[in-house]
RNA sequence: GCCGGGAUGGCGGAAUUGGUAGACGCGCCGGACUCAAAAUCCGGUUCUGGCAACAGAGUGAGAGUUCGAGUCUCUCUCCCGGCACCA
């Protein structure tokens, strides 16, 4: 792998040198600085599981070739990196192996922050922050009792998965096949009190702003606009009894005279009164209690059903409609209940077939059909109504607004803006998480901790024997009074959603050593991110709930931005054997192990050559040993042009150049144009990678020992070590200086582009003969689409399809092609 | 089930605005250097036919638009991500 001549290139013996030198000039710690633009470049920070893993060492690497790109574009650069602390699996190290979860927590930060540093990431780690210390959560229980006070957090009722024999609530994750992961015990839907953040509020907000970020892939905006799920309908009132009436959200009023029954989730409360009289409705309940709290469970479930045996009261016909209960209607979306109309929705259409219940055709494809067909299938597009009273003969478009308009007339509707976005439920009943700031009083209910008591810190001595969660067999920590009334009370025992961290720490970077206030003016210096680089797993949940959190923090005064990150680049998965790295796989591979063979720079460029940073990254050994080859070939050709003694480019004219030198001149200066295409706007890296390595090769086939040969050579050399530098920080920061550079690379200015160089006297053309390559031609740059075509014309493999053939057309794109079509 | 994305040689990928499909790298084959190996260097490498020039086929499947389609449109298959308590 290494040979021994003292020149070779020795990243173990390098990259600690120049990993201190930048320490000791304090290289990536970033100031204000009014004067300059400011670049604010974030990777989406870890969660501290132990190691990084590939996935981490690819999203990195990626931040850092961009941040380190821009820094030699002139900009004020500021890289930050963190710890996403709190969450499941330090409780779970706790029971396995006694552990507590504050030590196991800070023990693998430590670990990972050296492999981190060891990885050379220009991070200013005197900004590093774990949202596990007190010194960051006070911030985050300050802001919960300001949006207490501004009426946007209430307290209101959910399911989560219940341990009935651990007794305790699950993640989703810990469902497997409908039991608990670690009892088996067939777990069961609960309802428990939950704290919500109105997120809701700002649904408009977050799906208009949208708009904004021209920096975001159209996929992820997509999949939020479609998350937050806008649509305009009517919300209709069915009667139950004389003191019941079911509120139902459709956005077909129109399809309103084909209701044929209403469905309602096993958790409403008219499904709950039915089952005290039924045994059988009541055992039909807990069946379906026993899923998990998971959309995507619930919606792939086979569809059930059982009659309530109420009815309810149409509201144009007075007709008497059955309820039925259905498993796959969602108690917390919307009221919980649907009117379902079989011949003209899809799911209530297989519902009814299901169950015998009647499908009533309302909409007809024509004005005049005589019928529509839906004996095997609903009629889903619009069209025009009949069997609907006075509304026959309406379009569908028309009927929306009439039927709108007549239960609003007699008070049995009203049209509604209706969004597929819930409340954020931001409970959870977990140990290793950020206390929520509250105290429950049987006199005053739930009184916020005022500012003076925060923060509210997390007991980190804990016992985890016990079974239940520490802070439950933690009476000092619970036993408190009153903040209003002085009288015994307890504290809230639950702990905020970890996305609940994750949703500002963007913000608190720039005013990390802030113990006074949440944020302050060099937030608004360095905020939004200009760049974010994550998952694309985070597509939804995180970004949005981020979005969320800052347009709550604007509106305290405390950003001046609608939105926190301008531009955003989700990168694939790192998959191996076709399949995601994961522990439960056993396909992992351990960078650090890469690391200690290869050194730092050649795991950098394997990451970013090996794929484009969006697409998946599949995982191969040999590719590794490519990078580390080509590094080795670089150092090489430095190394053997630099023992010659300097040669520097300045003052060159490029008149006096030979044909070799103009060639590999040029070639240098189209590297520098597409380079600096793929780096600045495209963030094709791996492209960036390969033009490099074709100009790495040109310079290795150019054998000119004449002093403007060498400059030449120099020329080209320095704009490849500059090009790699993002990329190969180490390797590239011993080369610069061998060119005979004082100045560190990494402040030295990216490649300029000399157009001039890129001229060409002579241009290659392909000539096709109906679509089909038939040969090459070369002619002078500038020629006229005449000279063109009768070059074309006059190319011998050419002439052999178009002889005795009349030609039609002839199409020429200079520069380009030309295609000469014949009969 | 719903929402979003993907599919190109033996492999990872390239083709930027509809204009030479396979850049660059890996692997493999052959050669040079070497006692030998490693490293390095040179040549070849989509498939089929051909000594070659060249010809035919070819970007998951099927249709369509176009002088021209990996790229645009429609239908389908498979794979991946998310689905609100994994982070």
């Amino acid at each position: 792998m290494q040979n021994t001549s003292p020149a070779a290139y020795n990243p173990h013996e390098i990259e600690p040198l120049v990993q201190q030198e930048w320490d000791r000039l304090r290289a990536f710690e970033a100031k204000e600085d009014e004067q300059r633009e400011k670049f604010y470049c974030l990777s989406m920070f870890p969660y501290p599981s132990g190691h990084l893993h590939m996935g981490h060492v690819r999203n990195y690497t990626i931040g850092d070739v961009i941040s380190r790109y821009q820094r030699m574009t002139g900009k004020n650069v500021m890289q930050p990196m963190g710890w996403d602390a709190f969450g499941l699996p330090a409780e779970n190290a706790a029971i396995q192996n006694g552990v507590p979860p504050a030590e196991w927590t800070y023990g693998n930060i430590a670990y990972m922050r050296t492999q981190l540093r060891r990885l050379g990431y220009a991070y200013d780690w005197s900004r590093e922050l774990a949202t596990c210390d007190p010194k960051y959560y006070r911030w985050e229980q300050w802001f919960f009792t300001r949006l207490y006070e501004k009426g946007l957090v209430y307290r209101k009722k959910a399911m989560v998965n219940w341990d009935p024999v651990d007794q305790t609530v699950l993640a989703n994750e810990q469902v497997i096949e409908g039991h608990g992961w670690r009892s088996g015990a067939r777990i069961e839907r609960k309802e428990v009190t939950q704290w919500f953040l109105k997120i809701t509020a700002y649904a408009e907000d977050l799906l208009k702003d949208l708009e904004q970020l021209e920096g975001w892939p159209d996929q992820v905006k997509t999949m939020q606009a479609n998350w937050i799920g806008r649509s305009q309908g009517v919300e209709i009132k069915f009667d139950v009894s004389s003191e019941y009436t079911l509120n139902v959200f459709t956005t077909r009023p129109d399809t309103l005279f084909g209701v044929t029954y209403i469905a309602v989730a096993p958790e409403h409360e008219l499904a709950v009164q039915a089952a005290e009289d039924s045994p059988e409705i009541a055992a039909f309940l807990q069946e379906c209690a026993s899923t998990r709290v998971s959309e995507a469970e619930i919606s792939t479930l086979e569809k059930k059903g059982m009659d309530t045996g109420l009815y309810a009261v149409h509201p144009m016909t007075e007709e008497r409609i059955p309820i039925w209960i259905a498993n796959f209607v969602l108690i917390e979306y919307g009221s919980g209940a649907v009117m379902s109309v079989p011949a003209h929705d899809q799911r209530d259409w297989e519902f009814a077939s299901a169950f015998g219940l009647p499908v009533r055709p309302v909409v007809y494809p024509d004005k005049d059909s005589a019928s529509v067909d839906v004996s095997r299938c609903a009629f889903l597009e619009k069209g025009w109504l009949q069997n609907s009273a006075q509304f026959d003969g309406l379009s569908s478009d028309q009927a929306f607004d009439a039927i709108a308009r007549e239960l609003e007339r007699c008070d049995k509707g009203r049209r509604l803006v209706n969004y597929r976005l819930r409340d954020w439920g931001i409970s959870r009943q977990r140990y290793w998480g950020c206390p929520i700031p509250i105290i429950n009083c049987s006199h005053c209910g739930a009184v916020p901790v005022p500012d003076r008591d925060l923060p509210v810190v997390l007991p980190e001595e804990v016992d985890f024997d016990k079974g239940l969660s520490p802070l439950q067999s933690a009476p000092g920590f619970y036993e408190v009074s009153c903040p209003k009334c002085r009288g015994a009370a307890t504290r809230e025992l639950d702990t905020f959603d970890t996305f609940f961290e994750s949703s500002w720490y963007f913000a608190r970077y720039c005013s990390v050593d802030n113990d006074s206030s949440m944020l302050d003016d060099r937030a608004r210096y360095w905020m939004p991110v200009d760049q974010y680089v994550g998952g694309v797993e985070h597509a939804v949940l995180h970004l949005l709930y981020a979005r969320f959190f800052h347009k709550l923090m604007r509106d305290a005064g405390m950003s001046a931005s609608d939105e926190p990150f301008m531009n955003l680049l989700t990168q694939g998965m790192v998959l191996k054997d076709g399949a995601k790295m994961s522990k439960s796989r056993g396909n992992t591979v351990d960078p650090q192990e890469l690391i200690d063979k290869y050194g730092a720079d050649t795991v950098r460029l394997f990451v970013i050559f090996a794929a484009p940073p969006s697409h998946n990254l599949e995982w191969s050994d040999s590719a590794v040993e490519g990078s580390y080859r080509f590094i080795n070939k670089l150092w090489r050709l430095v190394e053997s042009h630099a023992g010659h003694g300097m040669a520097h480019r300045d003052g060159m004219a490029p008149e006096g150049l030979g044909p070799g030198q103009t060639e590999l001149r040029r070639k240098t200066h189209e590297t520098i144009k597409r380079v600096t295409d793929s780096m600045g706007r495209r963030y094709a890296f791996n492209t960036a990678v390969a033009s490099n390595m074709e100009l790495v090769n040109a310079i290795a086939d150019f054998e000119d020992p004449s002093p403007t040969g060498r400059k030449v050579c120099q020329e080209a050399l320095e704009a490849v070590v500059r090009m790699l530098a993002p990329i190969l920080p180490h390797v590239c920061h011993v080369l610069w200086h061998r060119l005979g550079h004082e100045e560190p690379v990494y402040r030295t200015a990216w490649p300029s582009l000399d157009s001039s160089a890129l001229k060409r006297e002579v241009v290659e053309m392909v000539v096709q003969v109906n679509g089909k390559k038939r040969g090459t031609v070369s002619v002078p740059a500038g020629m006229d689409n005449n000279g063109i075509e009768q070059a074309a014309r006059d190319n011998e493999n050419v002439l052999r399809f178009i002889e005795n053939r009349e030609i039609t057309k002839v199409v020429v794109v200079p520069g380009r092609i030309v295609n000469i079509v014949v009969n």
